[in-house]
Parts: C-alpha cells; sequence; structure tokens
DNA sequence: TTAGACCTGTGTCTAAGACACAGGTCAAGC
DNA sequence: GCTTGACCTGTGTCTTAGACACAGGTCTAA
C-alpha cells in the first residue's frame, strides 16, 4: 500500500500519514523504488493512532503508548492516567474559549453602534483601546 | 527604557516584548550598548497591543491594524471585520473543545470501570479501540 | 579591579500537520 | 520502443506566539 491509498482508505490525508511515519509511529517497509509500502499492521495502527487523536490525546501521547504496548505491557493504566491530564487541560482551554467568546461578541455588539474615529497620537483605535467588558450581574 | 522593565510595567514577558520588536510591532531605538531603548510612544503601543491580543486578534490582525492607522486611516472597519472573522473561528473551536470535553470525560468514567487488557497482534488498547461514545439523547 | 548577579540579543524549539517542489512512476498514444 | 502528461513521491520548509538556551555584555559592591 502507498501512501496515498492507506491515508484514503481511513479518510486522513498523506501528509498526516507521513508525518506519523516521520516520527516512527508507523514504520513502512521500503519498495524499490524508494516509495514508502505500507502493510495490513500498519492499516490497523494508523486506526489506533486516529482514534487516539480523535480521543484528544497527543502524538507523543500516542507515541508512549505504542511503546507500551509493544513491550508486550498493558496500556491501559498509562492511557487512563493520560486522558485525565488531557482532560484537564481540554478543561482548561475550554473555559479559556467560553470567556474569550463571551468577550468578542460583546465586542463586536458593542462596536456596531460605535462610530469610526481616525487615529490620534496616543489612539490607535478607540474601539479596542475603550472598551471594557460589562461583567456578568 | 529596557525591554525588561517595558515588559514589566505592563505586566508582560521581555520574551514577548521582543517576539513584537522583531516583527516590527513595536520599533525601538538602540542603546549606544545596542540594547533595545523603547520610548513612551512603545509603552502605549504595547498597550494596545496586549488589549487586542486579549479581546482575540492575531499578532497579523494587529500588524495590519497598526498598518492603517500608521497611515493616519481609521482602523474601525478593518477592527469590526477582524473580529467577526476571529469570532466565528473562536465559535467553531468553541463547538469543536465543547465536544471533545464530553467524548473525553465520557471516555474517562467509562474506562475506569474496565479492566486492563495485555496488547494483541491486533489491539494495541482495548480502552482505546472499543470506545464508542454514547450519543445524547 | 574583580567577582558575581543580572541582563541582553540572537537563534532555536515547540504541535500537528499543510504546502511547495524537484523529480520519479505509470498508463495511453504513437 | 518511445514519449507525453497526469499523478504521485519523499524531503524540506512554513505556520503561531512566544518560551527557552546561551554566549557574552553591564553594573553594582567589595
Amino acid at each position: 500500500m502507498k501512501v496515498t491509498e492507506l491515508a484514503k482508505s481511513l479518510g486522513t490525508t498523506a501528509d498526516t500519514v507521513r508525518y506519523y511515519t516521520r516520527l516512527e509511529l508507523l514504520k513502512p517497509a521500503k519498495s524499490v523504488n524508494g516509495y514508502k509500502s505500507y502493510s495490513n499492521k500498519e492499516v490497523s495502527r494508523l486506526k489506533f493512532i486516529l482514534s487516539a487523536r480523535n480521543l484528544g490525546f497527543s502524538v507523543a501521547d500516542i507515541k508512549q503508548i505504542l511503546n507500551e504496548s509493544e513491550d508486550g505491557k498493558s496500556a491501559c493504566p498509562l492511557v487512563r492516567s493520560l486522558i485525565k491530564e488531557r482532560l484537564e487541560e481540554t478543561e482548561k482551554q475550554f473555559q479559556a474559549m467560553l470567556a474569550l467568546r463571551g468577550k468578542m461578541s460583546s465586542a463586536l455588539s458593542q462596536w456596531e453602534e460605535m462610530e469610526d474615529k481616525a487615529p490620534t497620537a496616543n489612539m490607535v483605535c478607540h474601539l479596542i483601546e475603550n472598551f471594557e467588558q460589562i461583567k456578568k450581574a
């Protein structure tokens, strides 16, 4: 299987497959012509990687998990501990995005009723510089 | 004013100031000793940059805005149009994070009751590979 | 004058691929 | 057999917004 075949068969891009290959998450054989040749084992490996990515694991996490399982050990404890970490991060980012979204949408609606002003020596844009979010009561 | 003085006075890091300087958002004079010397104008410029970053503008956005205002034009129309774009992106990312958070927390609670399994030839980790989110009713 | 503490600019690194590009492959047509 | 063109390949570079490493400069106290 060539890189694009593999990618399409699992609904991803050739660049993504190449990326994982570069990091040695996938270890294709070399064809005579220098092209990389992916076996069925790589297919299921890639399937695993994509599932894990979809669940929020980083590529580095996945590398760890694969290493563990290649040693014959159960990766389950590692997997549980990693997802706990990632979930905490996701929660933080989520809260940050929530706040940002509120700020932005508040700014947008305020600004639509405000007039344009030319810049002055100490003011680039009054919309931004005078913005203060109305705190939730 | 030296880079760290400026940074601390506005609650940011020297690296951030250096970054903006590299991109020529700030244009300090050169001291005799080669150190960068920031004037009061740079202070208010940096203040503006930090406000805009805080509202979700990218550094490239801010560069555009500053350029516009340096030409004496009002940056307000640009600012409104940029924040509309950024808000849409933020909304998308927010929804993605919301979904991801749900998936992850669902996975975590499922997995806590599941046993460890050793890897097999076609299974790296059954937790991940057998995970299916229970769709919201 | 010298020691040490602190500060500086420059260069490199990060995540997870996307993109550019020079060259190779392969089937169709002659 | 040869050639054309379409498509594919691997490698290298680029992206964000800074953080970090580091060699060397500055500055204060002794």
